[in-house]
DNA sequence: GTAACCTATTCACATGCGTTAGTTTTTCAG
DNA sequence: CTGAAAAACTAACGCATGTGAATAGGTTAC
């Protein structure tokens, strides 16, 4: 069930049979199916505790009064939405589903046993939130700076790596279930600009995108075109003088 | 010397004298002074512990290979920078000073011990961190929907209330020291349209902006005109029930 | 099977903001 | 006080992207 975070949480520290099997008890208490274009989280709702993405994808968004939405993550399998985030009265954004989900709850009590039981699961888990917090840094930088070429290659760059670590690539493709509408709230482009954008990027046959599927043609122009440096998904093992020896 | 911190904190959490000044030791240990306009930590350094800006402004930035800059943050007195960050191998993003600024490191032991000697600091600390996320947050939604007035406007609103939780506001003005140029690095607005933006906000009444300090002339109308929700900032003593009782 | 509705696509036109290239004002070192 | 550099400001013009509206294919509900 908890496989993608296994792997992903793998990217930071190597985890004993023990450890792993840990995750995976975590992971499997409270598992719920949840259907596609549905809210798991709402704008002030009280959270206790987080949220682990099973399979599926689930964005976290936020509306403006005026009713523009803007869609700040996306979140894939092995994800956890809102690690620690019990210590705030009530969510400051939405998470929704956008295809069918299936979601594990992890309940307080369960995470505080988890990063209690093993100090190794418990850095490769702030290790997952500092992740979260640089690729958040870096989503700054895309709208500010990037115009929509480079913008939506920066996108599918990350999301692809980002599923690649957690196991959930195939060879040059992945999942890729946003519509163009979804696409346009996260990169803050209208779904006309979108739609010529992913033309463009066609046509200089960077990538193909239909039926929910990813596939980067050419992974180097990709990144070349999105001036895409991965160093801050910190896949590098960071925490190898942690591993286990087992 | 960390007052404007503990302020902060009490935003979350009341703390008892002894926490106080516990936070007050951390925050004397190692100061260091820094002029104007130098790099404090650079993309790419090895972090090993965390910075705390007793005095003066700073701000992360990260630069594209082609040049363009997108401040992702500002750091104002009794911001904690990096929390946790000695978890990761090398930072992905730079702090530079944009005043003359004060520092105080604390090294990872001294992080450690302030939260392992007091379960409230630990949870202040948690706190702090999780709004920097929000507030990283809000910055994608502000950079993806809004114009550059609106923008603009919540950037103000953003840093008045911010400084005003750490007791660095007086009435309804503040400090605020980055040029227009460092202004358009935050808003991914180009020099001359923060330019245009600010005459419209001056003509409109909103803000007295000059020798650097922001004066707010009339706080409603200028979170009406940015949409701003301060929930996102969650100052509402969320910690209550975690209260000091000395 | 068909109505209702997403989703993708295209076109024409409007505009917010960028770019280039200045000038003026302020700051600050000496 | 003076000169140089930084910061603020202005004007003209162009383009990337938004808006509104329309079409068509695909999917789902009944």
């Amino acid at each position: 069930m908890s496989q993608a975070l296994i792997r992903k949480l793998q990217n930071f520290v190597k985890l004993s049979a023990a450890e792993q099997r840990a995750i995976e008890r975590a992971g499997s208490e409270r598992v719920r199916r949840i259907g596609a274009h549905e809210d798991i989280l709402r704008e002030g709702d009280k959270p206790n505790g987080a949220l682990l993405i099973v399979d599926g994808w689930a964005c976290r968004y936020k509306y403006l009064e005026d009713g523009r939405r803007q869609i700040v993550g996306f979140s894939v399998p092995g994800d956890i939405c809102d690690l620690n985030v019990f210590l705030l009265k009530e969510m400051d954004h939405s998470i929704g589903s956008l295809t069918e989900v299936v979601v594990a709850d992890l309940s307080r009590e369960t995470l505080e046993g988890l990063m209690s039981g093993s100090t190794r699961i418990a850095h490769a888990l702030w290790w997952d939130n500092l992740v979260a917090n640089a690729i958040q840094r870096e989503w700054t930088i895309n709208l500010g700076q990037r115009d929509a070429v480079e913008r939506m290659s920066h996108l599918f760059c990350e999301l692809f790596l980002r599923q690649k670590s957690a196991g959930r690539a195939q060879g040059n493709s992945c999942d890729f279930p946003p519509t163009q509408a979804e696409l346009g709230d996260a990169t803050g482009l209208s779904t006309v600009h979108v739609n010529r954008t992913l033309q463009q990027m066609r046509s200089a046959d960077l990538i193909t995108l239909q039926n929910k599927r990813l596939v980067i043609n050419d992974i180097d122009a990709l990144m070349r075109q999105a001036m895409f440096n991965p160093s801050y998904l910190h896949l590098d093992r960071d925490g190898a003088h942690l591993d286990a020896n087992d």
